[in-house]
DNA sequence: AATGAATGAGCATTCATTCAT
DNA sequence: TATGAATGAATGCTCATTCAT
């Protein structure tokens, strides 16, 4: 699952391939398409008959990315799980594709560019889709994430816990040397979501103590 | 406090102002020195003559931000606060840090190519010391995050969480509509204290259930 | 013959003929990529593309160069031709060579940087190969040039007259108003032997009157 | 007498010294003025200051390399020696001079680029000047150099012939292991002298044969 | 006499992309 | 589909020189 570059035996899929794998480890911006068209044993020109450049595959992983997460949220919500199962169902199965697709999804989350006027257009909308449905899962546990104060803190907070642990990228087996098999993963996905719901019932602790305070 | 460029009279002060926006708004691999050079209203040698190269002035930035955030450690453990207040001032010390120096404290963050070999010398040090802290100050709070398994989960989480709001950039104030006051940010640095602490406990009865679970 | 500069269809060999055109006249670190391409008719990017570089450029010139001078070598020692013949007929080949890719020739043996660490894994090999040559070549007249005190002085003293026209350059025909043609060069040639052979003999005699006054 | 950098206690001097230095190993074009002004422990506005820029430190270096030529010339004709003998002093004394004085001479010799117009103004006169007298040097042996056909071939091979040995730089230590010490030089002066001699009444012969074939 | 910040043109190289084949 | 030569703009950086101090 780790080097997933050569895999493909598309050209298309090729390139998406090694250019998640090149832009994962380096960055969007320092990766050339020459090095993409190497890694993916294809001819540069193919990068623009397949993808109209190098911003094309960006899009594409992106868009991909987004695809595998919106079936996420939305095959949980069709099960009408009571809210924390919800979330802990949520949380399990973004870790497993994060797991099992970790550059494309690394590349997703971290390249887009979200303040740059010039690509806000095709990601801004992306990552609200992404923001609402999180914003869905924390109303499904009675917390009123509506009121913007709270909402603006604590969503972009569960996004953060969650791919913690991607964002720190290969770091993490330096300094701790841990294994990161299947059962890490389960591990990971448990401690997240305990962390998560704990988190937000002393919140919500929070939250009625200061609505006390402000009533007397 | 948003818009720091132009401040600074010395033109390496403006050199640095104006890379520390570039980078946390494009990345570093994506802006040109001639961009900095002319936003800082300088003369693009004086990026080489001053820095060493676009490199350096990258490396200035995470050295100034990671000296910042020692002292903030440091100054907190020297106090010998109870274990919960002394997280709760780590947050909220961090927080201001991160509200006045929103735009070098996020390229610190974010820029750490830690993956590439080339830069890991001087990076993967400073955030092994970051590390380092986190682990410290969790150990006051009593959860055995020694025990790899847990450390190298819950410490990213940690680190991600404070982080959280300024990760997304500008994006949260277009989705929510919040005005990012003072106390605002008050409001932040006690909900992530809170988010934290509560879900460490959490977190702690896992653990503890865990091992009552295994030694049966 | 003197301006090859455009000629060649190849833009890989207009690259080459112009920049050894304008290596020969103003020296290698002087002459521009810009240069060059502007003199080829040809992009800047195609010097890399071709060439890995300007240095590529040089390389190339000298390889090519050497080849050729390696040829020339072999091919007389195999004639197995009386000493005397054999010199005379590979001053009158090299000159040939030199008359007819006089700036290759130049840059070749003029942009030899010798002293720089760099350069010399490349080049400090095809020197010695050429010094070895005309070692053989000294050895065949039989002047013990393995006593390095006078091989030292006579091996690059015979180069060096070989030479001696082309060092020159276009200064000779400005002081001495002489037309360079193919009676010339053969002029060139035979007095170049003469010099070099009726040279050598005297140093023989030397090299005899001072070891007979060493056994006295 | 190797390193003659950073002696001489005037700032000018010390310039001039770590100039000719650099120039001689790694070529006019490619040292820069900081590389100097470092290697002379001199402040880089100083090389302005005093030469009025790079190049006129070359100027200064072929100047003061061409006075002393003179000088030898000068003081050897006015002996009135023998046509041999006054040859012989010529060469030893040049080989004295650039033994003395090698990174200079060597500075002087290479580092004129003959060809390039912007420079020829000032150059060309020098050359001429040298070549002029090695003309009167070689009409003292009796030897019609006037002919421009040899003269235009002999006069530049025994230019070539004396500065041979410090043409080739370090290598020929590198080749021949030779203990370059002031024996070596004498040893250098009196082959190289004999070589001139011997190989120009060679000439002579052959130009009789050919004046003696076409008078037939 | 000496400094060092500042300039602007120039350097070699690499970029994503295009296009004829 | 696929190639690889070709383009021209942009890359980070270094250059010799100037100038106020």
């Amino acid at each position: 699952m780790e080097n997933q570059i050569i895999e493909g035996k598309e050209p298309k899929e090729r390139i998406l391939n090694a250019a998640a794998s090149l832009f994962a480890s380096k960055g969007y911006a320092a990766v050339g398409v020459r090095e993409i068209a190497d890694l993916a044993q294809v001819n540069v020109s193919m990068i623009s008959y397949y993808f109209n450049g190098k911003f094309g595959i960006l899009k594409e992983i992106i868009l991909r990315y987004f695809q595998e997460v919106r079936q996420i949220y939305e095959q949980t919500w069709a099960k009408n799980l009571p809210p924390e199962d919800a979330l802990r169902t949520i949380v399990s199965e973004l870790v497993n594709l994060i797991k099992n697709k970790t550059i494309f999804c690394k590349v997703a989350i971290t390249e887009m560019p979200f303040n740059l006027p010039e690509f806000s257009d095709f990601k801004a909308e992306v990552v609200r889709l992404h923001i609402d449905y999180i914003k869905q899962g924390l109303k499904l546990i009675e917390l009123f994430v509506d009121d913007p104060k709270y909402g603006s803190i604590i969503t972009p907070a569960m996004i953060s816990l969650i791919f913690s642990h991607f964002l720190f990228g290969p770091l993490i087996k330096k300094v701790w040397s841990v294994e990161t098999d299947d059962e890490y993963y389960d591990l990971y996905a448990k401690t997240i979501s305990t962390l998560m719901l704990e988190g937000i019932m002393g919140i919500k602790k929070l939250i009625e103590q200061n609505n006390q305070g402000e009533q007397k």
